[in-house]
RNA sequence: GACCCGUUCGUCUAGUGGUUAGGACACCGCCCUUUCACGGCGGUAACACGGGUUCGAGUCCCGUACGGGUCGCCA
C-alpha cells in the first residue's frame, strides 16, 4: 500500500517571499499534486523576536499569487493544527520529555542540548543520492570574537533556549513527524543538517521521511541571491508585470527539466510533468531576460479576457480609459510586442490619449527628409477620402496617396507613423489608424504638419 | 579551517560507454515586412584540468582547480 504524499513548505515570517523560497514551494506543491497528495503549510516563527505578521502576509500573498495554494496552513486549518509552531509549545514538549526519558539531552547553561551519537548517518537523498556523516567526528566550530578566529565547539545541538524556546532542527523534525510528511524537498543549504534530523529521528524512534535536496539559485555572478537583486522578490514579479504561471514555469525551469525541448508549461503541464528525477544536481544562475521572454510566451496564449483582466490594472495606472471598446483590439496589437504586462501601455497608449507627445528623436528623422510636406499633404487627402474606414481601405488609402506622387507606399508609412502616433516605433500601424478613426488620424496629420512642416 | 555537494555553449539545460555533443534564452547574419517588433532560416559558442579503467569516456574511478553549502541559544 503507497502511502498518501504529504509535502510541505515551512516560511519562516522573517522577510519577504524570496524566489528561493517561492521556488521551494512550487516544487513540494507540484511534487504533492503530481502525486495526489496533500501540500502543507507551516509557518516557523520559533524565533519571536524576528518574526512578525507583515511578514507572513506577504510571505501568504505570494503564493496565494502564485496559485500555490495549500490544503493545510493558515487560514484553511486542517487535522494537524495548528500551523504555527509558535502555538505547538505543549506538543515539543511532550517530545523533549520522550528525548528526556531516552537519556538524549542534558541541560547545559539553561539551554537543552540533544547528546548526537558517535556514529555514521547516511542520508538517501533524491537528487544528491547517499551522504554520509559523522557529527561526532566532523566536530562542530564556533566563531571566537576574541581569538578572532574558528574554535571547536560543542557538537551536540541546542533544541531548547535558556528562555523556553525550541530551536529550528528539533521543531522541524517533531512537526514534520507530528504532520506526517512524507517527503522533505527543501534547498540543499539543508543537505548538511540532515545528519542532526536523522540523528532525532533515531532517538525518536520514528522512521525518517524521504528527503530530496534541490540546487539553489543564484545571482548572475554566482552570488547567493539578496532581496536587492532583480528578480529575488515574488511580489515584485506582479508589480513588474509578470504573470504567475510564467513566474512559475521560470521557477520550475530552473533546476528541473522536462527532458525534451519544450519549455513554456502552464501549472497545470507542469503538475503533469514534474518528477524528482528531472531535478538537477547543480546550482542554477537567475537570468532575467530569460524570465521576462517566458512571460511574453504565455501572454501569447493567453485568451482575450484573461490578457484583458491581466492588464487592466497596468491600463489604469496608466490612464489609459479601459471602458473605452477600442481596448479589446489594442490589446490584441500590443501582446505581440510585450513581455511584460508593464510594457503594454507603452505601446498603445498614444492611442486613446488626446494629444501625441512627439519623440524627438523620431521627428527628426522625419523632418530630415526631403519632400515630407509633399508627402504629409498627400497622405493628409488620401486619408481624407477613404471611406471605408477600415484597415483594407486604409491601406489601400495610403497606396494611392503614394502612387499619386510617384512614391511608395514605404516611403509614407513611415512619416505617417510618427505623425500619428509619434513615434518611429509602436505596434503594427494600419490597425492603429483604424482604431484611431478617421477623423483623429486626419487631424493628427494635420497637427503634425502645421508644428513641424 | 574542517566536512558535504556540485562542474556540458555567456546563461538554463538534454545527454546514463560508441552522438556531426541536441534544444532554449542572449548575440550575429539573412529573409519576410511600412519602421520597430513578431515570424522563418542560418551562424558563433560548451564537455574545468590531470591521471587512470576501457577497443572506445561528456558519460565510470582517483586527484587538482574552481564554485556553492554547512559547521548558531537563525531558519
Amino acid at each position: 500500500m503507497a502511502m498518501k504524499v504529504r509535502t510541505r513548505f515551512a516560511p519562516s515570517p522573517t522577510g519577504f517571499l524570496h524566489i528561493g523560497g517561492a521556488r521551494t514551494a512550487l516544487y513540494n506543491w507540484l511534487y504533492a499534486r503530481h502525486h495526489g497528495g496533500s501540500f502543507v503549510l507551516r509557518v516557523e516563527d520559533t524565533d519571536a523576536e524576528r518574526s512578525t505578521a507583515e511578514s507572513m502576509e506577504v510571505i501568504l500573498d505570494g503564493l496565494r499569487w502564485l496559485g500555490l495554494e495549500w490544503d493545510e496552513g493558515p487560514g484553511v486549518g486542517g487535522d494537524f493544527g495548528p500551523y504555527n509552531q509558535s502555538e505547538r509549545v505543549s506538543i515539543y514538549d511532550a517530545y523533549l520529555e520522550k528525548l528526556e526519558a531516552g537519556g538524549h539531552v542534558y541541560e547545559d547553561e539553561g539551554a537543552v542540548r540533544f547528546r548526537v551519537p558517535d556514529k555514521t548517518f547516511t542520508v538517501q537523498d533524491q537528487i544528491c543520492g547517499e551522504v554520509s556523516t559523522n557529527l561526532k567526528e566532523q566536530g562542530s566550530t564556533r566563531y571566537d570574537a576574541d581569538a578572532k578566529k574558528e574554535v571547536p565547539a560543542n557538537p551536540d545541538i541546542v533544541i531548547k533556549r535558556p528562555n523556553g524556546g525550541y530551536i529550528f532542527h528539533f521543531v522541524n523534525v517533531v512537526d514534520d513527524i507530528e504532520m506526517g510528511i512524507t517527503h522533505v524537498i527543501r534547498g540543499e543549504d539543508h543537505l548538511s543538517n540532515t545528519p542532526k534530523h536523522l540523528a532525532l529521528y533515531e532517538a525518536l524512534g520514528v522512521a525518517p521521511p524521504v528527503f530530496a535536496h534541490i540546487p539553489l539559485n543564484l545571482n548572475p555572478n554566482g552570488t547567493k541571491m539578496s532581496k536587492r537583486d532583480q528578480g529575488a522578490l515574488i511580489h515584485e514579479y506582479q508589480n513588474d508585470g509578470f504573470i504567475a504561471d510564467a513566474v512559475n514555469n521560470y521557477m520550475a525551469l530552473l533546476g528541473w527539466s522536462g527532458k525534451d525541448d519544450q519549455e513554456i508549461f502552464t501549472l497545470e503541464q507542469l503538475k503533469e510533468r514534474f518528477e524528482l528525477d528531472g531535478v538537477n544536481k547543480s546550482n542554477s544562475k537567475f537570468d532575467y531576460v530569460k524570465c521576462c521572454w517566458v512571460n511574453g510566451e504565455h501572454l501569447k496564449s493567453l485568451s482575450p479576457e484573461e490578457l484583458s483582466s491581466h492588464a487592466t490594472p497596468f491600463l489604469k495606472a496608466a490612464g489609459i480609459p479601459v471602458e473605452d471598446p477600442r481596448v479589446a483590439a489594442a490589446l490584441e496589437l500590443a501582446r505581440e510586442r510585450a513581455q511584460l504586462l508593464s510594457e503594454i501601455p507603452g505601446v498603445i497608449a498614444t492611442i486613446f490619449a488626446t494629444e501625441v507627445s512627439y519623440d524627438a528623436e523620431s521627428v527628426e528623422k522625419v523632418v530630415s527628409r526631403e519632400g515630407m510636406k509633399e508627402i504629409l499633404t498627400a497622405l493628409t487627402e488620401g486619408m481624407n477620402s477613404v471611406e471605408n474606414w477600415k484597415e483594407a481601405d486604409i491601406k489601400s488609402g495610403i497606396a494611392d496617396a503614394a502612387t499619386g506622387i510617384g512614391a511608395k507606399m514605404g516611403a509614407l508609412m513611415f512619416p505617417c507613423r510618427v505623425a500619428s502616433m509619434g513615434s518611429t516605433s509602436g505596434a503594427d500601424l494600419v490597425p492603429v489608424l483604424e482604431l484611431l478613426g478617421k477623423e483623429e488620424t486626419v487631424k493628427r496629420l494635420e497637427t503634425f504638419t502645421a508644428k513641424y512642416l
